[in-house]
DNA sequence: GCTTGATATGTTATACCATAACACTTATCA
DNA sequence: TGATAAGTGTTATGGTATAACATATCAAGC
């Protein structure tokens, strides 16, 4: 299970502030070495993209690592605003560009219920996942969809519906603010 | 299963004509008194909210109208339209408010995926709902997503994690689009 | 009735999210 | 090396949602 904050929502989580790896609340890696966990992933990427003839270009991967560096999810505003301050691009399509890509290839998904993209915790393995959020602190983690992927597909089977991707999120309380609370 | 369809999203339905009861594509209702069918639903709204001392205001009761009467889901800024023609309303949050109470309420759901609203199948009953959302023509359908709910607040309850709400939404084709494909 | 607090509405302004469109560059391959 | 496809830079705009504050309405107790 890992656990990921997001930095500017609307609502309730407009303040929070926006840990880094190593950092307070649900940072999930508390004493793993976060340099090398971005670093695995990005060659993990960059391998899929070469097998594929696919671009993997200095501004995709950059995203890339931004969304594995904040390890949290985050707007296309809060990456582009990381991308202008290294110069890399200042337009919001450059942002949703590079993003398409990485959730197009798995590198990243993408959270409706938050308008927010969060780095693969799988290295873009092949898997289903489903997102835990956290209504107080905004906390986002990402788990495991299998079963539930395959109910709703049989149920969606029973209504003459093809299923191709299923997004499934859930809202609640996380294990700290449930204690909290 | 419910089939509606929605009006005015980005892509691919930018052009999709706005069905009507009675209409094209994917109306569930065929031959049904969809005037019956949306009394019914609002006057279980109103007993609901008479019963725990909600105030079910002309606002709220005219937006539930609206959604039944479209059959379809729709966006924040078209029932807003329809509130302006009838001089009840006119500026974003009007809308906003009374779908805010009508989805608290579970007289309405919003799906996530294409930021759209649609009213509950099921009279506000009891119900864990999931949303068939096809890729083509933008229709959509409510289907009964129990086991899925519970795989994934089981799959949560391993993390620590307290379910409270589950947003299901499939996306695929809807058996019309897939036998055209 | 009148006060009072809670709830709902009217309105302005703004913030936030995402894409269309077009010019230009870079990569790929025959 | 010319043709084609893919990627990038940039401007402008469209679409979604809320903050904030003033006003009105409702419900309950005095
Ligand atoms: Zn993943
Ligand atoms: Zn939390
Ligand atoms: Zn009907
Ligand atoms: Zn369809």
């Amino acid at each position: 299970m890992l656990w990921y904050n997001i930095s500017s929502i609307h609502t309730p989580c407009r303040d929070t502030a926006t840990p880094r790896h190593g950092g307070p609340a649900h940072a999930r890696f508390q004493s793993h070495d976060h340099r090398a966990c971005i670093a695995a992933a990005v060659t993990a990427a960059d391998a899929h993209c070469r097998a594929r003839g696919l671009h993997f270009t200095p501004q995709r991967r950059r995203v890339l690592e931004i969304l594995l560096d904040g390890h949290r999810a985050m707007g296309a505003y809060d990456i582009l605003e990381r991308l202008r301050d290294e110069g890399l691009g200042s337009q919001p399509p450059v942002a949703y560009r590079a993003l398409d890509f990485l959730v197009a290839q798995g590198f990243a998904h993408k959270i409706e219920r938050i308008n927010a993209f969060v780095a693969c915790a799988h290295s873009g393995a092949e898997h289903d996942p489903a997102f835990l959020i956290c209504r107080v602190c905004c906390a986002v983690a990402e788990a495991e969809a299998g079963p539930a992927r395959t109910a709703i597909t049989a149920a969606a089977r029973g209504a003459g519906f093809r299923v191709e991707r299923v997004a499934i999120e859930a809202e609640g309380l996380c294990p700290r603010c449930a204690e909290a609370a």
